[in-house]
DNA sequence: AGCACGCCGACT
DNA sequence: GTCGGCGTGCTC
């Protein structure tokens, strides 16, 4: 009786892929092993089991399995679970799922190598050059990979030479898999143990009289070890003793030493656990009871709380709670970079029980990670870390934290699976009958409304931790103020006398200038022309650091111009306003204070951001200038000025979200200042005083901005009402596009009619020399979302079965933000 | 995705 | 004449 295996390949491929098994190999093979495969003609991937059967294939002869990668599952049944619910939920493959699921150590894929058959006599056998080249090369370096023929041969099309090679017999074409996974080793030394005698170590030392290094060595070793029985590192001996590994070396030679090595964690926790206890003020006391009254009925709970109202505290505690009962806790943060104080303070409660997850890791530690948590080790008890931590394999799942819950980082934008972990982590703890709380001082809209209508609870805590009063916040006209001609630059006479009151009372101050849609650019005066950027339809930006012009999207660049392109007048100015610019003038009006900046040139190397963080925490900086990345978790005690330079650009955006995300915004930006006890004060510089999202701002009135964006949304079909969908459409020839994109808006009006919209180019309709168009589906509640995503594969594989329409790519985007 | 196969224009 | 461009079909 045959058997089968149905498995998942990391690849944009809807189906699973049948293979054959024989009987031993089905007994011993569960769902959830990675099972080395060949799928095409010569590539092997790795594939993960999805089911193991006995039903042939009808259409196919199945292939047999290369490789079985794994002794026990890597994915559990619940993973399984999910991985399928993510690909149905957002429209990708399962494939797709598991590529952003698994850490690129565990997908081995195979590499053609290139060997000589056996001896050859290159004389006696007819070969053209590239053959005898290659051959040639062969006997030299005994296996060359495709690439490096590609190099020889200088030439991209190498296969057909060593086809005709492999059918002559001379070369063997062979799939290599590489394990990429390295566990690290530490470099461990002892003494042999024949010398362990005293006696013996006498003589032993004598007999080193002539040589002093090598003795100093071995009197070091016994030192050490006379202290402390573990294992000494090669690396502590050395740096103890201030020998080189040399003469270390030839004490092993000489058998009086031996190396030993033994596997290590990469990612370890260092340093104590301070666990400060955590003393709850009556409002956190009474939220954590509202929380675990709610946990009993509802899963999920919305935990509102202003800023520094100590929401953290209560997270740690709920963590402990369901890490005493033995489960596994999730802690999601929106970027993982800005968050080493949180990190800090769950490490110095938890110690090494608390893990960190995230993409900039190397693959070898995310293994490590990957494997404590699947085994269900004290050290995966706490996990945290940015989005992709979704997808580790729990076995236990008690509690889930989505902190930041409004943050638009929880979505994946690109590549594929385009999730919401917010939503998808609700959807898993589910699947594990856990509670998940999801924490903000600003909702979205989409999760107060949940809690609205009761399906999820709400707690609200609206007091800041110690009594801290909210911040004051002041709005600034600043079209009044250009009209009185009271600006300098860009800073409002009120602005610059708040900041220079802080100064003068030794306190910091923050400003903040969204970057986004606000860059500087170049304008000639003369004829309005600005240079753009050959391939996208953008503008390109000034940046005056390294004097250059640059795209934002595809990082074209040339030097700044000092003449128009167009009309070589030499009147050119740089028009719109970042961080950089306001750095300058700042700089100019407190020449005597240290000015910090913190954006995207700025947070370039690795631990830029905690240079430029530790700095103003130090006070080493008094001021310091951002952008969102500002927003983000970080507490500092002397900020008690906060500026926002202009609050329209983040008003201005043509998205239905952007009134919303400027509140959000602005009163994160806001909670940055007075967090000690005295109050903080805000300065909110516009050209709309009036426009009502700056009002809530100032009174910090989350209910009201709530209620007209929800009206909003009621107005113009937006969720929370509505469901979205966006297809996107890129392709390198515009009318085809255009085609397209009208074929695929029409098929879609055939079964959705009025709730198509577009097709139409956004904003930036060229990148990278691609056209785009979007197409957008909004899909009203009581319409079955499963029905409808349904209709749109079928209707989206039809589109792609059209031959003309074959270059022309579709990004499907569902719940996009 | 990645690869083979086939067709067409542009160069040694 | 071949090389490399791209469109098309297929992968268990």
């Amino acid at each position: 009786m045959p058997y089968f295996a149905d498995l998942i390949l990391p690849l944009p491929l809807d189906n699973r892929f049948t293979y054959s098994l024989s009987e031993a190999e089905a007994n011993f093979i569960q769902p959830g092993m990675r099972l080395a495969v060949q799928f095409g003609k010569n590539r092997i991937y790795t594939g993960i089991v999805a089911g193991v059967h006995q039903n042939p294939p009808e259409v196919y002869e199945a292939k047999p399995i290369h490789q079985i990668l794994d002794e026990k599952p890597l994915i559990s049944d619940i993973q399984l679970k999910f991985w399928n619910w993510i690909s149905t939920y957002y429209l990708c493959t399962e494939g797709e799922v598991m590529r952003a699921a698994l850490p690129g150590a565990f997908l081995l894929e195979s590499e053609s190598i290139v060997k000589l058959s056996g001896e050859v006599d290159l004389q006696s056998e007819e070969l053209n050059d590239d053959e005898y080249l290659v051959a040639e090369a062969l006997q030299r370096q005994s296996s060359m990979k495709i690439q490096e023929i590609e190099q020889l041969l200088d030439r991209k099309k190498v296969l057909p030479v060593i086809n005709r090679l492999v059918s002559r017999g001379l070369v063997d074409l062979n799939q290599e898999i590489y394990e990429q996974f390295k566990p690290k080793e530490i470099r461990y030394v002892r003494l042999n143990p024949a010398y362990e005698a005293e006696s013996e170590m006498h003589v032993l030392l004598d007999d080193l009289s002539r040589a002093p290094k090598q003795r100093e060595i071995l009197l070091s070793y016994f030192s050490i070890t006379a202290k402390s029985k573990k294992a000494l590192k090669v690396k502590e001996l050395l740096s103890e003793s201030g020998a080189s590994a040399s003469i270390l070396k030839s004490l092993i030679q000489k058998g009086i030493f031996e190396e030993f090595y033994q596997e290590t964690d990469r990612v370890n926790f260092h340093g104590e656990i301070s666990s400060h206890e955590i003393n709850f003020n009556e409002f956190q006391q009474k939220a954590y009871d509202q929380i675990r009254s709610h946990f009993a009925e509802k899963s999920v709970c919305l935990l509102h709380g202003v800023t520094s109202s100590g929401k953290t505290e209560i997270y740690i505690k709920l963590i402990e709670e369901v890490v005493n009962k033995g489960k596994q806790a999730l802690y999601l943060l929106p970027e993982i970079a800005l968050t080493t104080q949180l990190i800090k303070r769950l490490q110095n409660y938890f110690g090494d029980k608390v893990l960190v997850y995230h993409s900039k890791y190397s693959v070898n530690e995310r293994v490590e990670i990957y494997r404590h948590v699947l085994e269900n080790s004290e050290k995966g008890k706490i996990v945290i870390g940015a989005r992709s931590c979704i997808f580790l394999p729990y076995q236990d799942l008690g509690l889930v934290v989505v902190d930041e819950e409004h943050e638009s980082t929880f979505k994946q934008f690109d590549p594929a699976p385009r999730y919401h972990a917010r939503d998808a982590a609700v959807v898993l703890a589910n699947m594990f009958g856990a509670n998940i709380i999801l924490g903000s001082a600003t909702p979205s809209i989409e999760s107060y409304f949940n809690a609205e209508h009761s399906k999820y609870a709400l707690v609200e805590l609206n007091r800041r931790y110690g009594d801290v009063m909210m911040p004051e916040v002041e709005i600034v006209d600043i079209k009044m103020a250009h009209k009185k001609k009271k600006m300098t630059g860009h800073f409002s006479e009120r602005l610059i006398e708040e900041i220079r009151e802080s100064l003068k009372e030794k306190e910091q101050v923050i400003l903040f200038q969204n970057r986004r849609g606000f860059s500087p650019i170049m304008e000639c005066n003369t004829c309005g022309h600005s240079p753009q950027c050959p391939n996208c339809d953008v503008s390109l930006t000034f940046h005056s650091h390294n004097n250059q012009l640059r795209c934002h999207y595809c990082g074209y660049h040339i030097a700044m111009q000092f003449q128009c392109m167009a009309c070589s007048s030499n009147e050119v100015t740089t028009k719109g306003f970042g961080t950089e610019q306001v750095e300058t003038e700042l700089k100019a009006l407190f020449p005597e204070h240290s000015v910090g900046r913190m954006d995207q040139d700025t947070t370039r190397g690795k631990y830029a951001y905690e240079k430029i963080i530790s700095a103003f925490e130090n006070e080493e900086t008094d001021i310091l200038i951002g952008t969102q990345m500002l927003t983000k978790g970080l507490d500092f005690r002397k900020v008690s000025l906060v500026g926002i330079m202009n609050a329209d650009n983040l008003l201005n955006f043509p998205d239905f979200r952007a009134h919303e995300r400027s509140f959000q915004l602005m009163l994160q930006v806001a909670g940055r200042s007075g967090r000690t006890k005295k109050r903080g004060k805000v300065l909110v510089q516009t050209y709309n005083p009036h426009h009502q999202i700056i009002q809530q701002v100032s009174t910090g009135d989350y209910e009201a901005m709530y209620k007209e964006q929800l009206e909003d949304r009621y107005q113009y079909q937006y969720p929370p009402y509505f469901r979205l969908i966006r297809l996107t459409l890129k392709c390198r020839d515009y009318s085809k596009t255009n085609e397209a994109a009208e074929w695929l808006a029409r098929a879609l009006e055939n079964v959705f009619d009025r709730y198509v919209l577009g097709p139409e180019f956004p904003p930036v309709a060229r990148i990278r020399n691609e056209y785009y168009k979007n197409i957008l589906i909004k899909i009203p509640k009581k319409q079955s979302l499963g029905k409808t995503k349904k209709v749109v594969h079928r209707i989206l594989t039809t589109f792609r079965a059209i031959g003309a329409y074959r270059s022309v790519k579709v990004v499907v985007n569902v719940d996009p933000q």
